[in-house]
Order: C-alpha cells, then sequence, then structure tokens
DNA sequence: AAAAATCTTGACCAGTTGGTCAACACTGAT
DNA sequence: ATCAGTGTTGACCAACTGGTCAAGATTTTT
C-alpha cells in the first residue's frame, strides 16, 4: 500500500514548522518571478533563487511548477472576489459602488503582483482557471448585477448595462497594477510618485459623475 | 567585404513576390502565436507550423524570434498611436474624447492580438518598448493632456486630470480584448455575443456622463 | 538553355529546463 | 543519546528549444 503521490505542501497532515516558512517563501518566490516573467517564461531555477534554496528542494514542496502556479492562482482567487462579494444591497448604492471602486484600487495598490499573475493568466486564455470564472466569478457577477439593476430600476443610479460597469470598474482600477510601468513612463518621475492618489480621486469623480441620474 | 549579417526581412534591397508573401505569412502566424502564448511561451517550431513552413525556412527570413517580436510590436504601435493623434484641439472637447473611445473600442474589436501583444509586452515590464513609451508615447499624451487641460479651463468638460482619463479610456477599451475570454465567461453565450456593441453604448454612457459640466 | 540568385529543409548541435534520485544532514520526540 | 522521520542537495537525465549548415530545389535573369 503505497502513498499516493503527493508533494508535502498538499498534504494533509499537520506541517511541520519548517514546512510551513519554506512553503511561504517558495510561494513569495513563485508570486515574484511568476508575475515578472509569466509562467513560461519562469525557471524553478529562478524560483529556487529567488527563495534562497536549491531547485530540488523546491520540488520536495512543490509536486511540480504548474503546483506553485495553481496554488498561488487559487489564494488569489479569493482576495480577488472579496471586494465584489462586500457589495452590500441594502447600502446607499452611489456609496457601495464608489466603496467598490476604491477597494479594487487598493488591491492594485498593496497586490500588483497578485493582479499580474491573474492578467497573464487570464490573458493567456485562462486555461487553468476556466472553471471558476465561468462558475464562482460569473455567479457573484450576475448576483451583483442583480443588485445595480435594481438600483437603477429605482432611479437611484443612471441608467447603464450593470455588466459592463463592473468591467469598467475592474479594467480602470487593474490597469494601474497591470500597466503600471506605462503609466509610470508617461507621468514622469514626479507625477508618478502619487499616482494611486490622483487615479483614486479621478476614479471617485469618473463613476460619480457617471452615475449621476 | 562582407555583408553585415542581416536577415532577408531586414534586408534593403527590393523584396521578391517570395519574400513579400512569406515575410507576412510569418508575421501573421508569429502574431497569432505570440499574442496567445507570449513571447518565451513561444516557439520557433509552433510559428513555423502555423506559417505551414519549416523552422529553417523561418530562420531564412528573420534572423531569430527576437526579430519577429520586434517587428510586430513596431508596426503596432503606429496603430496604437494613431487615435490618439487623431484628437483635435479645435473640435467639440465632449465629441473628440467620445470618438476617441469609439475608435480605440473598435481597435480592440478589430486587432485583439495585437493588443494582447502589447498587453504582454507591458505586463514583462515593457522592455522592448521602454523607449517609445518614454519617448514618444508621453509627448503625445502630454500634448493630448494640455488640449484636454485646456478643455477644462474653458468649462466645456468636467474638471478631471487629462492623464487619468486617458489612462481610463485605454482602461476600459483595451479590456474587451485583453480580457475577452473573463468578459465572455461572465456574460455568458447569449450577452456576450454583442458583447462590443453593448460595451460601445456604455462606455459612450459613461464618459459622456462623468464628463458633464 | 544555362547560369545566377533565391528559396527550402533534413540533420544536427549546444544550451536550457523540468524533474529524479540516492546519499547525506538535521530535528525533535522518546 | 538515539533514531525515525524530515529536510537538503549535487549529480544526473531526457526532452525541448533556438539556431546553424550544407546540400538540394526552385525561380529569375541572361
Amino acid at each position: 500500500m503505497s502513498q499516493p503521490e503527493k508533494s508535502r505542501a498538499s498534504n494533509s497532515k499537520r506541517r511541520t514548522r519548517i514546512q510551513q516558512e519554506n512553503e511561504s517563501r517558495i510561494l513569495e518566490a513563485a508570486l515574484e518571478t511568476f508575475s515578472a516573467n509569466g509562467f513560461r517564461g519562469t525557471t524553478i531555477d529562478q524560483i529556487a533563487d529567488a527563495a534562497g534554496m536549491s531547485k530540488p528542494n523546491i520540488l520536495y514542496y512543490f509536486r511540480n511548477k504548474e503546483e506553485m502556479h495553481r496554488v498561488l492562482l487559487d489564494q488569489l482567487l479569493d482576495t480577488w472576489l472579496d471586494p465584489l462579494r462586500n457589495i452590500n444591497a441594502s447600502g446607499d448604492p452611489l456609496n457601495e459602488i464608489l466603496q467598490y471602486v476604491q477597494r479594487k484600487l487598493e488591491i492594485s495598490r498593496k497586490h500588483p503582483r497578485e493582479s499580474r499573475l491573474f492578467a497573464n493568466e487570464v490573458l493567456q486564455g485562462a486555461p487553468r482557471i476556466e472553471d471558476v470564472i465561468k462558475g464562482t466569478l460569473k455567479d457573484l457577477v450576475d448576483e451583483k448585477a442583480a443588485i445595480i439593476q435594481g438600483w437603477i430600476d429605482e432611479g437611484k443610479i443612471a441608467d447603464c448595462d450593470p455588466h459592463h460597469l463592473i468591467f469598467s470598474i475592474w479594467a480602470t482600477t487593474q490597469h494601474y497594477a497591470d500597466f503600471d510601468v506605462q503609466i509610470c513612463a508617461v507621468l514622469g518621475r514626479k507625477k508618478a510618485s502619487n499616482r494611486f492618489d490622483t487615479a483614486s480621486e479621478f476614479l471617485g469623480k469618473l463613476f460619480a459623475n457617471g452615475l449621476r441620474v
């Protein structure tokens, strides 16, 4: 009776101190490298270097390159959907939406690497997260879109397609993480230094104005 | 006196019929593959397959993988900047901006592969187009931002940061090319079928409303 | 028709990369 | 202190990949 082949990371036994430390060091290094170079552009050696350990040791904790990527995407998706979940049907409509914009922008500011990892994945056709996108994500978006449609019907915000409204919030906020290099280059050193604050102000105005009845 | 090493493609001599045909077949195949898999994720063999020729023949026309990528990016950047160049200081402010939104959206609709190629490049830190972004692109954006600021000062459109306005237009329109998989999955088969038309309507409303004085 | 130029590719090579393995080092429970 | 379980890595391998080359096929020029 041999054990099914499992990496340490996916083992359900209680994890030791060393396991926990190393797994998080590896995931941190993998996030850094994957988000900067994409999946194919990342080598296990790079991750090993970034994590300060040997390649075989990386593969002692994760069965293969794919598994590190999968774990990162899984972790990511929770954080990703959280702000959307927070939209509250009984709150003030405009305020709920503006809060959502600001929360998403805050994620771009604080977690740009996760944003780029996600962008890379979707750009390549989302092969590894197709299920989540078509399932959990779609259901959640449909649910919130219905809430927004309700607000529109009550005349609380301007008439527009709720799905596209959500897309436009994703687009504008994630842009500040995914295209940061371009943003900084175009703004120049000085204006770029507080780009997230000026972006926050701009997006607040745009959506507040754009959704006025 | 040996010729400097040049691929056929970059040779300045008059190009033969076969050269022209094959170079464009290769670039078409390369665009398809690069935009779907990224630079590192693309192998010359894949491009050769897509172009229906052998690998050595690909490398007869282009010195290496890098050169195909470079040529594609060069071609792309022209198309890319064109709509922005079209913004006219003496036109009707709101109309000029809404036209820009629609032109950019049209590019996402007609040239999604180019958009993804560009997105891939910027996501990875734009190593190969840094110069253009910091030079031509920045200058052009600054110029158009000044025009928009003029309109704001005249009270023709709402007060907002012109640079971020441009970013938000890039973000919202390119999103429909770069994240198409996600858009389609979330919208579902039926609503996805005319996604560009509904997007056009939504973005028109959002920016028209958002820029009202 | 023949020579010159251009085009095409099978075979090959060297470097890289994902992943394995056996042997050795460390940790912590007894 | 012991030793079973856990952690670590140098050496290695097979597959892949970017790129070369010489020889032959095709097209164009004369």
